[in-house]
DNA sequence: TACATGACGTA
DNA sequence: CGTACGTCATGTAC
């Protein structure tokens, strides 16, 4: 029985408990979707969790080893020899595990020199002399010497790490036939196989277990060597040393010297946000809740994460409303609920009051001048609030905070889309929600008052851990962004339903005639969409060469297709490779025409959270991946046209707006020179590449320094790069060599770039943008390397992401004043509906945004185009 | 019904 | 073994 009167200190072995958990569990299960494993971080974490419920330890600590090395392997270099090299995918596993704890409130311990176990030694030793209950929880038997009256080995079972095998001194001397502290006696006699320690040949556990109840001690053992009859007396002489060398090497130290006392070893409140944060980065959901509760003292208390509470809301008729924000003072929280697009309730906030009225003329008109003035608001996912105000016929201004748009900058990667993510992430309490299954709820939901509250809440808490640079980020570009693009979303773009459903026709008669074919030629009907059947049909019916692999087989996919078709010449080949391109135009076209609203429009969103780079996404439907590369998708564009009551299209896009901001991050002369020169950007790369005239470089020589040029951006290898040009490694390796020749600051920037983020842990754009990369100090070669190429990428993309969001905005904002309006944005390209007589200036506002919108060492070129549709306006 | 996968469109 | 996205159809798991 323990008492519960005392101290109970857990101590752990963490390395030795999550190597097992590294065999124990399928590692193809416990991956995240970008390469890490996480079999050992999980099986751990699931056992210490159990465990920590079950004992209830006052203090804990989990200790691990720093490397192979420790004083044993400098007494005895064979020791532990025999081990297989740690598995790389094992070893990446720690330094996470480590952080998991440490977020958890758990001490983690290290001592170089020396193994986890004698630091498990030395604290259950100090803990036992303070009269604690001590648990001592590893996977070494070494550990057995530990156990007493006061201190228990939790020892894991040959099934795994989730069944831990109690001993106490009665067990082991039930198990082992001694007392616990003879145990490393038997184990130098008999020696151990796992640690390279070899023993007696011929003695196991038996006869060390009677030589030792015969003389007393492994002393008196050895000492009296000499009256052992039989082989095995004669074994025991000859290997006096490796049994005296085992006994030296088996006992645990127990007093290495450690930074902690055992008060520090007291359990830490958990960091709710940083278990969050690394659990999401290792994408554990289950483990969640339950480290939260075992992180709880006793069963029956408080959840994890309280329901939040919030003051009562007031109802305020409108007069009042407009009277209270007149009063206001500093910012203002503001949130309003919608019905069918439309505003349906409002809701605000200051620090300790909250106020909320449903919406209704009066309302709109008693506070449009206050939404239209600069009084400074804070909301959170401001974007369809505003859509709705402006439907209401009210327009927002002064919006000093979107606590959504703030929580993305600081962490990109995050699923937090809502204030409720916010909520539980930042303040760990959860919103309170109305009970969707009764017609009336039991539970009331947040309140539109009660949201804006909480927002400005969690506004704080962010506003707290935001570093100047990204402050600005928010304040300079993506606040102003906002109203921007929600008038780009209410404009919505003119698309013609007669020309999408003609063409649509044409491609669904020509899908069904290839497909018809393509079963000719196969002498049978398989489903061309299905990459399973396919694979049937190629790989095992025509017995044509394997492909690339994918998870569940071959790769079907276009370039595979047209390698197929180059070594095996098949005729269904090409029919699914057109049926493909006829069936995928039709879908593109058919979801197009669906979106297609009743005025002949149709209203793209756009995510301003929905990339980790800085780039808006747009989606429902997506209008940034409209074909452009072939003839046919020329007819599409075509479809997108100028809106009744306008004169014409304008598009404007900017050119190599990537290279450019290459060559003004890397300073590389070569490249400044290009883009100052005038000459056209691949035609000067070429020149200088293969040494010839700017004149002679032949088309090859241009497409060749082209895929070079953007292959950079990237992080392209000369792998990558000999893929796509179809030309062998030796020749890619050699161009990339000629090309950094002549333009080597470019590397020299890239190489800087990636170490400089790997020290502070995130790239920034020039705007001060900034991207996390963890996984660039993974140990996890796949997964470094990934983060190395997005790292290089992150500061180009999001610093070209920076430049045309402070463009739009202002070009927005200059044509107020006009009836010309800007429709859509495709990353580098705005596409623009220009009014009547309203060309010039707004070619020219254009123009000047556009070029202005950062101050390069090369100058920001803008191509502008004009046209009744979105093809003829292409230039 | 929800989710993963392969394929493919854009910058 | 090239970054960043969203959508579709299929197939599987629930």
């Amino acid at each position: 029985m323990t008492d519960s009167a005392k101290p109970t200190l857990l101590v752990v072995d963490g390395h030795s408990l999550a190597y097992r958990a590294f065999f124990a569990l399928p590692v193809e299960n416990f991956s995240t979707k970008d390469g890490q494993h996480t079999n050992g971080i999980y099986g751990f974490l699931s056992m210490f969790v159990n465990l920590l419920k079950a004992e209830k330890p006052t203090h804990v600590a989990v200790a691990f080893d720093t490397s192979r090395e420790s004083f044993r392997t400098r007494e005895y270099a064979e020791y532990k020899a025999t081990r297989s090299e740690t598995p790389a995918e094992f070893k990446g596993q720690i330094p996470l595990l480590q952080e998991c704890l440490d977020a958890m409130g758990v001490t983690v311990l290290t001592k170089p020199d020396y193994e986890a176990d004698d630091i498990l030694a030395t604290l259950a030793t100090r803990g036992e002399n303070e009269g604690w209950n001590v648990l001592v929880c590893s996977g070494d038997r070494d550990t057995i010497q530990l156990v007493t009256d006061g201190v228990t080995l939790l020892y894991p079972s040959v099934q795994g790490v989730s069944q831990l095998k109690r001993y106490d001194p009665q067990t082991v001397r039930e198990r082992y036939g001694v007392e616990p502290a003879m145990y490393p006696d038997i184990a130098a006699l008999v020696g151990e196989t796992s640690d390279n320690l070899p023993g007696v040949p011929k003695v196991g556990e038996k006869t060390a277990v009677k030589w030792l109840t015969q003389f007393g001690s492994l002393d008196a053992v050895l000492e009296g060597a000499d009256t052992i009859k039989g082989v095995v007396g004669g074994n025991l002489r000859e290997h006096l040393d490796d049994v005296r060398r085992n006994r030296r090497l088996n006992r645990l130290l127990r007093d290495v010297e450690l930074p902690v006392g055992l008060d520090d070893l007291k359990i830490k409140p958990l960091d709710g946000q940083a278990v969050r944060d690394i659990f999401a980065r290792l994408e554990f959901r289950a483990l969640l809740p339950r480290v939260f509760e075992a992180a709880g003292a006793p069963a029956e208390e408080e959840p994890a994460a309280p329901i939040a509470q919030a003051p009562a809301p007031v109802q305020l008729d409108a007069e009042a409303l407009a009277a209270w924000v007149a009063n206001a003072q500093g910012e203002v929280g503001v949130t309003v609920t919608l019905l069918g697009g439309q505003p349906d309730r409002l809701g605000l906030a200051t620090a300790d009051e909250v106020v909320e009225a449903a919406w209704g003329d009066d309302v709109a008109t008693a506070l449009g001048p206050w939404f239209a003035s600069d009084a400074p608001k804070v909301m959170s996912d401001a974007k369809p609030q505003i859509k709705a105000l402006a439907r209401g016929g009210v327009s927002l201004a002064g919006l000093a905070f979107d606590a959504l748009l703030a929580g993305w900058l600081l962490r990109p990667s995050f699923p937090d889309k809502t204030l409720g993510h916010l909520v539980e992430r930042l303040l760990g309490e959860k919103l309170p929600e109305a009970d969707p299954s009764q017609l009336v709820p039991e539970t009331e939901g947040a309140t539109p008052g009660q949201l804006s509250w909480f927002t400005l809440r969690v506004t704080e808490a962010l506003r707290e851990e935001m570093p100047e640079s990204v402050a600005r980020v928010l304040t300079d570009i993506e606040l102003p962004t906002v109203a921007t693009l929600a008038a780009m979303e209410l404009a919505g773009v003119a698309v013609s339903h007669a020309k999408l459903s003609e063409f649509s026709g044409e491609l669904g008669a020509r899908a069904e005639t290839i497909a018809q074919e393509a079963y000719a030629a196969i002498g049978r009907e398989v489903n061309l969409g299905s990459p399973k059947q396919l694979q049937e049909v190629l790989f095992e019916e025509l017995q044509l060469p394997k492909t690339r692999k994918t998870k569940t087989g071959y790769t079907t996919d276009a370039a595979s297709l047209a390698d197929l078709q180059e070594k095996a010449h098949h005729p269904f080949l090409d029919l699914l490779l057109r049926h493909r391109e006829a069936t995928k135009l039709k879908q593109i076209i058919d979801g197009l025409d669906a979106a297609i609203d009743s005025t002949g429009r149709v209203h793209t969103t756009y995510v301003q959270t929905g990339s980790q780079t800085g780039r808006l996404s747009s989606t429902d439907p997506n209008l940034q991946n409209i074909p452009v590369r072939t003839e046919e998708s020329k007819r599409i564009r075509a479809a997108f046209e100028v809106g009744a009551g306008y004169e014409t299209l304008l598009t404007a896009d900017y050119s190599q707006i990537e290279m450019r901001i290459m060559a003004h991050l890397s300073g590389d002369p070569g490249l400044v020179e290009a883009f100052n020169s005038g000459e056209d950007l691949h035609r000067f790369v070429g020149s200088r590449v293969f040494g010839v005239d700017p004149a002679d470089v032949t088309p090859e020589m241009r497409t060749k320094v082209k895929a070079m040029s953007y292959g950079l951006v990237y992080g392209l290898s000369a792998f990558g790069l000999a893929k796509q040009l179809r030309i062998d490694q030796t020749e890619a390796k050699k161009l990339m060599l000629d090309y950094f020749a002549r333009f080597g600051a470019v590397r020299d920037y890239l190489r800087a770039s990636v170490e400089a983020a790997r020290e502070v842990g995130y790239t920034e754009t020039i705007f001060g943008r900034r991207r996390p990369f963890p996984d660039l100090k993974s140990p996890n070669r796949q997964l470094r390397e990934n983060a190395e190429r997005a790292a290089l990428n992150a500061p180009i993309q999001g610093s070209a992401a920076d430049i045309m969001k402070i463009a739009l905005f202002r070009i927005h904002e200059d044509l107020r004043a006009h009836e010309s309006r800007v429709l859509l944005q495709i990353h580098d390209e705005l596409v623009i509906e220009v009014a009547p007589g309203e060309w010039d200036v707004v070619e020219a506002i254009v123009r000047d945004r556009m070029g202005s919108a950062a101050e390069l060492s090369v100058p920001l070129d803008v191509q502008v185009g004009r046209g009744a549709d979105w093809n003829e306006a292409a230039h």
